[in-house]
DNA sequence: TTGTACGCGTTATCAA
DNA sequence: TTGATAACGCGTACAA
């Protein structure tokens, strides 16, 4: 951590008497302006009885004017709570964990908690993750929820031993941690059942390593499951084998009409589909004309009409609003003990699958 | 803020001299442990000078042990430094928001602060957004960062009058407070440049008033300005009288069409640009056949070729890096004052904006 | 090399 | 109804 310099402090300048810029008012302030002692600037302004009705107004238009804003650190250390909820997401930018995001918010707020927000940055590693967390409890929040399709629970377990934590948006079995998820197993075996409906029999199927996703390995491997049990014939592409990249997107494609004789194809989710449906493009193919494909997620902008995409629908509204619910019901002590709700996601029928032209 | 209620400390059923659940080691467990004081942990922790080597051995081993996370707070209260930036934006769920977000982080950890981001929570409220602020105030961040094309600039000139204070992705002139952004002008007018360039003469420019989006507005009123210096048919469409909902597209295309003749669309924003598409595919009209359509933003996955909008790109990983740059240099005294920095963009030609066809 | 003591801003307890 | 005072967890002079 860099040292404290006594240049920080001291920019040029300054007319005598000001406060230093960075510095804000503090209770001590207030209560100077107000002419009172700092208790009661502190009951006047959280609400407590048992202060004179003038006094409160006299309190409450210093604080005002000097726009003073109480430190919340110094107010947690003191009272033993802060209020604050931890939210880890992996990778702001995709429209998935962004809509989570925003599903947290709203219910931290409802339940009158506050939500801070780290991420990873940038480069996915798990140390970086891990770092990030550490930040959060660093922070005192009172409860974690921590979406990473990657961090392994392994990593996790450390922290949800003291604060309450819940893993949202994968499927977790552990007994020390929450979890609320949409069926993984469910949703691949289903978007299995609609592709195996259309009528095809060689299917080729993007699979994911539980390394590098667990969400994504999990469904990956179940569509794969659930196409072998109807009989149908079966080809895997491990996407890492292609560089883990979605850019590499292009040599799968290749490989897969290299194959021959392929009429589907089931990507990971809807930003590999769309990956898909470009590297088709480039070779003047359509789906689902040349060949059907199918995504997964169906979150916005992806479950555009004009991209009419075959996919499955996580209900990620539900799955934010149930995770806040459970790590502030443990916060409270409403609930003891980790849970693992599983939510049933939904297909989208979309057009980029078709029935299979006999 | 609700209160604090003595059952919030005393969960049932705990083994006597356990910690209680949500309490998280201190130094002083640290320092019990490893039979020192605490301010030899302390020293030992941060690698200051001065420690006999086997001690911070032995420190470094309980610390680890138990799990123990120095308390941000604490640390924040004595060092009158907690190297945290604050970052608001608006909605976290549309893809423009989460890649700002994620370059944030980066350049925050790379100048070695962390970042905490608070957004509002679904409702867009201007009293919801200040209440974001003041969180992020109460957090004690050492900079602050907003994201917001609604929340007006009076609103955080009393923040940034305390705290560095950076408005990013939105032109913004007011000398107390820097910003950095997509030169909105030039972005608009290079966009209506684009549509002359490509012959049409009668254009329908769905517009935005300031109190709904600062960027929004500045950029089409240079679409309308440049297209009518240009001698062009202006017809102009307040988002604002249709509802200011995306969802309202619907009715804005269909008095776009009941006008008659009009042989270009733009919009202002991709996500725009994405329901009107919408909202002709559900009338069998296609852009460019029957009506050109050009966007905004150029943000993933608005940008893949798949779609092949004509859009202007925004350069936000540049916007977000030198963001936090411009407040980390006025925290650290590297910089003084505001500065207001403009970034160009860059046309993304695209597939759905074509050369009228005499 | 280590420990003691103080202050940071706030809340809560207790006395006035 | 108000004010003084003790925590809270940490960093850091300063003393040992």
């Amino acid at each position: 951590m860099r040292e404290l310099t006594p240049e920080d402090n001291e920019p040029v300048g300054r007319a005598p008497g000001e406060r230093p810029p960075g510095s804000v008012p503090t209770i001590h302030d207030v209560a100077a302006a107000a002419g009172v002692s700092k208790s009661v600037v502190s009951r006047a302004l959280s609400g407590a009885p048992g202060v004179a009705a003038r006094t409160v107004t006299k309190v409450k238009a210093a604080a005002e004017a000097m726009g003073y804003v109480a430190n919340a650190n110094a107010r947690g250390m003191s009272a033993h709570r802060t209020h604050t909820l931890g939210v880890f997401v992996r990778d702001a930018a995709t429209p998935f964990y962004g809509h989570l995001l925003t599903a947290f918010q709203e219910q931290a707020s409802a339940r009158g908690y506050r939500a801070v927000t780290a991420t990873g940055s940038g480069s996915f590693s798990i140390e970086e993750e891990r770092r990030a967390l550490e930040t959060l409890v660093s922070l005192r929040v009172e409860g974690l929820i921590v979406c990473s399709g990657a961090l392994p629970v392994e990593d996790i377990i450390p922290f949800a031993h003291r604060i309450p934590t819940v893993i949202a948006g994968r499927p977790e079995t552990d007994p020390s941690v929450s979890s609320v998820y949409c069926d993984e197993v469910g949703g691949g075996r289903g978007m299995a059942e609609r592709v195996v409906q259309l009528g095809h029999r060689r299917v080729a199927v993007m699979t994911h390593t539980a390394a590098s996703s667990l969400t994504q390995s999990a469904r990956t491997e179940a569509m794969v499951q659930h196409l072998r049990d109807a009989g149908v014939d079966v080809l895997p592409f491990r996407c890492e084998d292609y560089g883990l990249e979605i850019e590499g997107t292009d040599s799968i494609v290749q490989a897969i009409l290299d194959a021959g004789g392929v009429t589907a194809l089931m990507a990971p989710s809807d930003s590999w589909a769309l990956a898909v449906l470009e590297s088709l493009q480039l070779r003047g193919l359509t789906a689902p004309n040349d060949i059907s494909v199918t995504g997964y997620d169906g979150v916005k902008p992806f479950t555009s009409s004009l991209l009419g995409f075959t996919s499955w629908r996580q209900p990620l509204n539900l799955i934010g609003r149930l995770s806040v619910d459970d790590v502030v019901d443990q916060i409270e002590g409403l609930s003891q003990g980790a849970r693992h709700r599983s939510i049933d996601g939904e297909l989208i029928p979309g057009r980029t699958a078709a029935a299979l032209s006999a």
